[in-house]
DNA sequence: AAGGTGACTTAACATAATTTAACACATGTG
DNA sequence: CACATGTGTTAAATTATGTTAAGTCACCTT
């Protein structure tokens, strides 16, 4: 079971802290940003699976952070925290799409208890993935849909994390396959296991790929993977 | 686009009705009932998307008539409204399954921006509540009313859970169904030996399946299932 | 009350999917 | 070219699922 990834966004840091901590120790792996702007920046280059915004920072609010990070990530579910109680301001907060709004003071438990009742609704999601799920790769015809390899007649079944990296170098063909971003959609994970893992299904999808020698699977030192169809 | 239906549960007339009303206005389909045990009857006869009970009431609490609709319906949204405000009481209320917990007194344009944040995330998943009955799956047809899965003249009679199912798998058909929401929806529960038990009827509907070899029923790894029904 | 029946669950064992470990080799850097 | 780091590959370990059969329970029959 991979640990849920919490971007918490807190000016105060010794709240920011405290939250981080208390997080931590219920089992999410939690990143704190002090400020919006570092906020989007953890957030652009990282997946994660809940925000906790405080509104009111300097340089940059929760409001405009959560827009920015809704651009990156439609779906994430965004917490605000907030001092102020006024009834706009809670409005204002769930147009721009909260899921939740809570107001400070607030126990941590109960923000744990919230996250917990967003997280309920989200963790299985239903993974808009393009439509697109015929694609040839030289004399191959791969079916995502149907998670099976073909060629000359001959059937391969594909498993679920085979079909999917295969489906992602095929979106990318003759292209560069960024390494991470194949680790985030696929594992929704970069550490130095799922790299791992994904280095023996690129060596699985080589032996697959072998009948047509003008297919080729080929690394690129420090980035990732480029899958060169015939010709 | 159907109106979206709430079960309310207040016991204070007024405040209930105020609700309705308002909720109406907003274009929900609102039924009032007054106590636990009118709310549980009503829910019982009919389908909703979101409960919103009061958690005082006479005769039964909010919380224990949460768990008999749960019991139903284990993937409906319920949001408590208390007078309460003490801590342990909101923690229950979240461990009873709650999705939010609104504290009186609130405005009443709060309670609806909530209601809207948590049906976002609710939305667009088929239950089993779905008034649709009849499926074709390739060359079958399959009649969830009368438990019945028909191909070339031959009638299969299905059980309960088998009927439930492949109705979930067939509404989600060449789409994932996860597992945990399919065993939340039939068997109310997603424990070890629950997750067996559905292990055994997937296999049992493959058997009645494999008649029509364009219908598949596979297997997504650690996710769920997918009904591929042949084009 | 004994026996039977059907639906569902639990047990038991088999196989598959995925991750982790282990070791070999490659690449780029100073 | 010595080193750190990244990748290739195979195998073992772990976890998830496939499948069949045995067990349980409610209900029906006599």
């Amino acid at each position: 079971m991979e640990k849920v990834k919490v971007l918490l966004v807190e000016d105060d840091p010794n709240l920011g802290s405290l939250l981080k901590e208390y997080l931590e120790a219920k089992g999410f792996s939690t990143v704190l940003a002090t400020n919006g702007k570092q906020g989007y920046d953890v957030f652009s280059k990282d997946k994660f699976n809940i925000c906790i915004l405080d509104v009111m920072m300097p340089i940059k609010d929760g409001f405009t952070l959560a827009k920015e990070i809704r651009a990156i990530d439609a779906n994430v579910p965004v917490v605000f925290l907030t001092a102020k109680s006024m009834k706009e301001d809670t409005i204002e907060g769930f147009n721009a799409g909260a899921d939740d709004y809570i107001t400070k003071p607030f126990s941590m438990e109960e923000l744990l208890v919230r996250i917990k009742a967003i997280l309920r609704r989200t963790d299985n999601k239903p993974s808009l993935q393009s439509e697109q799920s015929e694609f040839k790769i030289g004399n191959y015809k791969f079916d995502y849909k149907h998670q099976t390899l073909e060629i000359k007649g001959t059937q391969q079944k594909l498993t679920t994390k085979e079909a999917d990296l295969l489906k992602l170098l095929c979106l990318n063909a003759n292209d560069i396959l960024d390494r991470n971003f194949a680790l985030k959609s696929i594992w929704h994970d970069d550490n130095y296991f799922s790299g791992r893992s994904m280095d023996v299904y690129i060596a699985k999808l080589r032996k697959y790929l072998k009948e047509d020698s003008s297919v080729e699977l080929i690394n690129v030192h420090g980035k990732g993977f480029k899958l060169l169809t015939g010709k």
